[in-house]
DNA sequence: GATTAAAGTGTAAAACGAACACTATGTCAA
DNA sequence: TTGACATAGTGTTCGTTTTACACTTTAATC
């Protein structure tokens, strides 16, 4: 059924840059096209704005048609406006940028292909998303010195190892353990479990989870979890 | 001449949050709305993005068709896609805030009235503006902190004490007189001019321009302005 | 030349950040 | 069972930064 308009209308779409942390290096999660323009190259998942959907939800409904990932941290990050990033016709393009558990594994893509890459070691991909990504990954390193959202990257469970681990992949340098894990603990928002972690011929590794219900109170007085 | 697309279309606009600094408290720029929906009730400038202009370049014209200024300071904000925040039909808008030196008075006003506001005194706004608004104003208090952006709201020539009267305006509290100029200088983003600014019976205050070209230079490398 | 009112300046104490090396512990293999 | 292995876990010192705080200077005006 054709919609007719007085003025021409750009296309709307939403793109997500997804993140993930394999324990080593930082990731992108990136699907290949079936369609042409671009078609076999690699690219954000993300697609069409319906009419009567929000963009949060646009993304969220995207994101899980391609790449099957539910209930993820999603925040909007910019809104990609260039006259020409779309071959086929003006395209505006709201793009988000979420960050997965290890656990939210890939499962029930739609049909495309979908992949993990490094962010150190990406393919060609498809439209201007290069430049959202890297976008995303300033924004990431950002927020992440001072907002706790690197639990967003780690199982629930975690080590405060990994923690550190996940810090310098995002942040590209070496961290000092102790000044770390001082910081990390210092702001009372992560409470030691009584399990440990057992991982090889070593000492285990008390395991950690975070306190989402006291990080939003203290959010409220304007607190910042910088490390 | 009409455009006929397969599936239905948000509009999609900008708007545009203008902040001002009189010396006392900070102001935003609101236009009086001509027409329906809202006729009459104050509003953010904006309006309709063309399909041959980026979203910048949109924010730019309708500043200008509706405010008469030019050559602001103008960053995208965030992205307002909630489905009913237009009565008439699903309207995006991408808002953007500005900020903009005393000297540029509002004259040259496409045809409605504009008008400058208290941030803590301002009318009922037409739409979602108002969170809009508050969204900017949490924007510029974050980026005040670490990025010298404070200068875009003075004169090209200004005292310390005006510097500090805008950071106690936007940030809401009183700042220690001599902390702010040690850690305001420590930078060296500051040069002396050989102007004083003369205000009545009592010593004159040093005048000073801030240095764009050594800050772009930090900025590069990852500099904070932080006060 | 006295008054006015804002400009301009320094220091001490406390908090914070950076640098740095050894002990503890569970597993595994001999 | 015992010793080797490999990661977990822990404190202190020193330099820097932040905070709190009060008096002197200066030009204009009366």
């Amino acid at each position: 059924m054709p919609h007719t308009y007085e003025y021409p209308r750009a296309a709307l779409t939403v793109d997500c840059v997804v993140f993930g942390f394999d324990g080593g290096e930082l990731q992108a999660l990136l699907i290949r096209r079936g369609l042409a323009p671009f078609k076999d190259k690699w690219a954000l998942p993300g697609g069409f704005v319906r009419v009567e959907e929000t963009l949060d939800d646009a993304a969220r409904r995207e994101l899980e048609e391609e790449t099957g990932l539910r209930e993820v941290f999603l925040e909007q990050l910019y809104t990609f406006g260039s006259v020409k990033r779309d071959p086929r016709e003006r395209v505006v393009s709201v793009a988000y940028f979420a960050l997965v558990k290890p656990g939210a594994v890939t499962a029930a893509t739609d049909a495309a292909e979908a992949k993990w890459f490094s962010v150190s070691d990406l393919p060609s991909l498809a439209f201007d998303h290069v430049d959202i990504l890297t976008t995303a990954l300033t924004r990431l390193r950002g927020k992440l010195t001072y907002q706790p959202i690197g639990f967003e990257l780690l199982p629930p469970k975690f080590t405060l190892t990994q923690l550190q681990r996940l810090y310098e992949a995002v942040l590209g340098e070496p961290l000092d353990k102790r000044n770390f894990r001082k910081k990390a603990l210092s702001y009372d928002l992560l409470i030691a479990l009584k399990e440990k972690h057992q991982d090889g011929p070593h000492r285990p590794a008390q395991l950690f989870r975070f306190d989402p219900v006291k990080y939003e109170r203290l959010k409220k007085k304007g607190f910042l979890f910088e490390i």
